[in-house]
DNA sequence: CTTAGCACTCTCGCCTGTTGACTGCTAAAT
DNA sequence: ATTTAGCAGTCAACAGGCGAGAGTGCTAAG
């Protein structure tokens, strides 16, 4: 039988997944012969296309609507077919340009990611901050509110800050709460949570026992430690929820009062994983894990509430130091090419900033057309 | 003429703007007869509902369609018809108590109070964090992140931190900048921004000349508190933004695709009011000065982007001391008297919650009740 | 293997008449 | 003078029907 994938078919499968990315309706095979000036005519075209949907990667909606593709169409798209051309030098100027201006301060950055990789891939952006692999403690810092409340400020490496407020048992001055965090940092500094947890068993058999508010601090360290390793997994920072619910599979024309509903519910459903991440879960440390761009289409899925969307991720960082995952969520009709080459571009910048706050010589020269 | 606001005519007035609020549809004549039981006929409410339109508080869409509010018959609602019955009891107990679950850290009671606003009020909510009347520095601390890299962290009085990273010209080791900060923070501590730069005009006279980094790790301090002060005018925290969009004046039952883009665009600039503040310029200073709850209506607004939407703020915090706004953003067509009750409360109970902060003696037994 | 041609299917927009929801008016009733 | 029943008038919403158009799938000829 005819049903082998040869030149033609894929070809004929690129255009449609192209056109059906650009133009959001269904493709007919006229189309195609027109806009693309095929040497066929189209109804050869849609016998390729017939041939197409026996393999799995075409549908129709109904009898007489053009084709679309499947899940398996676009992955095929992505593997094979797609046009893997990097960002123009030009797009790449203009974002090294824009992370230049707010340089030093990594919350910022991480917001430029997300604003960026919204904008180019006209849908919703994510961006994990950049996690050590192992948290380290640099710094206590005690700072007197009044009397009985202090503000507990702990460093890590990596200059992320976590402040905690913390209630006196007895009033103290600011002088004793210095020298008490002088003593805990040098105790402290370059520590690990595990490190800290034995530190604080030690102290407590000590002789002479050190100050109650000692223990105290170190068992908030503690705490707040393990509390941002924890929180750590979860925080997410999105961006470009409104380039994504632009796109016309969430807001659609509408016609019955139940339609309505399913509408709020999709944008609902799309603001609840934005914010909570819901059904990412195994995504981050699977993108952590392994190098270069993953591509997560549609039902590819393991959750349930993305079997709508496919999800471009990309790790950056430094190997073995810190690292974070970026990337793009939308429909599954997204422009797979430029989303996948931007992600990939960002994760390259993100990366050689990360290098540059962290001390080690950059590479931008050579990263920079590896893209 | 029978054009006076009689009691009868105010009484319909309520009706229909309760009607209408929670049904989202014009109201027809004979709804209220029947719904209310009213001891009229629906002839006569009609003749009532056509001289209430001549007083400009109802509106007709058009000849056929039951009547609905102007920003008038809503402004009028707010002022003398709506009930003014606090939060129940137990609704204040639940509250109170989601507070307490997060005692301590400022941020979250910021989004806690956000979620719950808008929870109630079933729209968005703004919340801005408290600022201080004159923000005045508390701690200077440098910490050395690697060679010629250091962090600076500034601490405020009332527990607000910023944080900003230093280039060094030269190293400088961990102990070094340790003196420098001690230094720093005995000279700046409780001073304004406008005390500092007296400061800093006064050090580059000095002699001996202090070190270089020492002025430059003020200048940073003085630009970063004016850029601080500039940022706090605009930051605004919001949530809700989903509970605004499911209001159905937002996404709509449509039909042609040029509504497609005009709810498309109705949503992104409800995005953009929420997320820039656009428009809402000259209501926090408004709210800030005058106590009690704000609320303006509709084509109240100046700005012409908020005229389709309704907005209720508060003011919370100490006097003289801290002080941010609160409050809901929604449709015209939103529950007013819920939406006070709720702003109220909540305003009342981060103020409870800042006095603790500030060690302040609060007054939680008295407050709760003036809701 | 390709392609012209055609029948078939299904959507969409359009029109139509119809229904039903309200109002506004009028004239009688209170 | 106010209320109200009754009714005409208006308009949106809906359902059904129709035609046009878009696209396919098939067939038979090139």
């Amino acid at each position: 039988m005819g049903a082998e994938l040869t030149e033609r078919r894929q070809h004929i499968l690129k255009l449609i997944v192209q056109e059906f990315i650009e133009t959001a309706t269904p493709v007919a095979s006229e189309v195609l012969v027109k806009k693309y000036g095929l040497s066929v005519s189209s109804a050869t075209v849609r016998n390729e296309m017939g041939v197409l949907e026996d393999l799995g990667y075409l549908t129709h909606l109904h009898t007489s609507a053009g084709r679309v593709p499947t899940d398996a169409g676009y992955r095929f798209f992505v593997e094979n077919l797609m046009d893997r051309t990097p960002l123009s030098s030009a797009e790449q100027r203009t974002i090294r340009h824009q992370f230049y201006q707010v340089r030093g301060e990594l919350d910022q950055w991480i917001q430029l990611a997300g604003a960026v990789l919204a904008r180019k891939a006209q849908n919703a952006s994510l961006v994990t901050p950049p996690r050590a692999d192992q948290l380290r403690c640099k710094n206590v810092e005690l700072i007197a509110i009044h009397d009985t409340m202090a503000l507990l400020v702990l460093v890590l490496h990596g200059g992320t800050i976590k402040q905690q407020t913390l209630t006196l048992e007895t009033a103290r001055s600011q002088e004793e709460l210095r020298r008490i965090s002088a003593r805990l940092t040098e105790r402290c500094t370059d520590s690990g949570a595990a490190r800290l947890e034995e530190i604080l068993a030690q102290m407590r058999v000590e002789t002479p026992p050190p100050g109650e508010l000692e223990l105290q601090v170190l068992e908030t360290v503690v705490r707040a430690m393990h509390q941002y390793e924890e929180q750590q997994q979860e925080q997410i920072y999105s961006d470009g929820l409104i380039e994504m619910l632009s796109q016309p599979e969430f807001i659609p024309a509408l016609t019955r009062e139940e339609d309505r509903e399913r509408a709020v519910e999709r944008v609902r459903r799309a603001m609840d994983i934005l914010k909570s991440g819901r059904g990412l879960g195994p995504l981050i440390p699977q993108a952590l894990a392994s190098g270069g761009v993953q591509v997560v289409i549609g039902g590819e899925h393991s959750a349930d509430e993305l079997r709508q969307y496919s999800v471009i991720l990309a790790r950056y960082g430094i190997d073995g130091t810190v690292s974070g995952v970026l990337g793009v969520i939308g429909p599954t009709r997204m422009s797979y090419p430029r989303s996948i080459s931007t992600v990939r571009y960002i994760s390259l910048v993100m990366s050689d900033l990360l290098r540059d706050l962290y001390g080690v010589e950059t590479h931008m020269s050579e990263s920079d057309d590896t893209n």
